[in-house]
DNA sequence: TAAGATAAGAGGGACAT
DNA sequence: ATGTCAGTCTTATCTTA
């Protein structure tokens, strides 16, 4: 098998790469991430391990700190002498106090342990989550944070962070993770687009399309038609403006009627998250502008 | 029982005041 | 900043096939 678009998308569901156009699983990524070196024994791994942890943006130091730990003994495994070790200890307790000391580096911390959690209950993958620690550490630099709640703040920027990177996440399914509501984590994120001037890529009804086929018993065909009606829908310009999920809803259940497939409008509405009515309205538009009769 | 019709209400963008 | 307006979507209810 062959595809041609080769506009590929990270599936955040199953962690396939797959063709946003056609479907196609693209599992060729062989690259292997494991050491060239041989170890039989721990000791052996330890001392041929050239690196460590990455550095990253969710760690709120990005992982980069020294850390003086609780041993009381040098580099060479010498006791260090009994004069010293108060020395030590009050090394270790100012550099645990310094490490978290500015309430940035708080509210930071703070911050990334609750996008940790929201990411991991949405089942987000790790770019989508270091793409929203970035947008909040600028947010934080702006001081766009302050008077606002962390629990929202990051709910907005994990949002931002789906749009930015095209992962299909609606903001009723991040409110449904977030102990903060719809409206807030939306005047939030709108907010965000504002002061950073954050521009988003318009979201395609045809890369949410398969999300509501996975939850419906759709055949793989129907799916293909129904991106093509989608396609067909953009060039007339009867998309804008609308809600690109109640588009591909519409698209896959006049496409199920056109063949045979006899789903309800109520499962497809609930597999989409939008209402009866929506689908409805936007099956009427279909079918207007299409010409269709059926 | 599913699909269609209709109406009222919510919330946000554009624009004017 | 606040108000208005057109347009979208939701909720609710009734009718039709």
């Amino acid at each position: 098998m062959e595809c041609r678009s080769r506009n590929i998308i990270n599936d955040p569901e199953s962690g396939e790469i797959v063709c946003r156009g056609c479907g196609l699983v693209i599992s060729e990524s062989n690259i292997s991430v494991g050491p060239e070196w041989r170890a039989f024994t721990q000791t052996e791994r330890d001392t041929r391990a050239r690196t460590g942890p990455p550095s990253s943006f969710l760690i709120y130091d990005k992982g980069l700190s020294t850390v003086i730990g609780p041993v009381y003994s040098d580099a060479y495994g010498r006791r260090i002498p009994q004069e010293n070790k108060l020395q030590f200890f009050r090394l270790r307790k100012w550099n645990i106090r310094s490490r978290v000391h500015y309430s940035t580096d708080r509210n930071l911390s703070q911050a990334m342990s609750d996008l940790d959690i929201l990411a991991g209950k949405l089942h987000l993958p790790f770019n989508v989550k270091e793409n929203a620690a970035v947008i909040y550490r600028k947010a934080l630099k702006k001081g766009l944070i302050r008077g606002r709640s962390i629990l929202s703040m990051v709910a907005a920027c994990l949002y931002a962070a789906c749009r930015e990177t095209q992962t299909p996440r609606t903001l009723v399914e991040i409110e449904r993770c977030s102990p903060r509501d719809k409206k807030e984590i939306s005047r939030d994120y709108r907010m965000l687009l504002k002061e950073l001037n954050l521009r988003m890529p318009v979201q395609k009804a045809k890369y949410v399309l398969p999300k509501i086929a996975s939850k419906v018993e759709v055949s793989e065909k129907i799916q293909r038609k129904a991106i093509e009606i989608l396609g067909e829908a953009e060039r007339l310009k009867i998309t804008v403006g609308k809600d690109p999920m109640s588009m591909a809803a519409a698209a896959l259940y006049l496409t199920c009627k056109m063949n045979k497939n006899s789903i309800t409008q109520k499962d497809i509405a609930e597999a989409a998250d939008v209402t009866e009515v929506t689908i409805r309205n936007r099956y009427k538009d279909l079918k207007k502008a299409l010409n269709l009769d059926i």
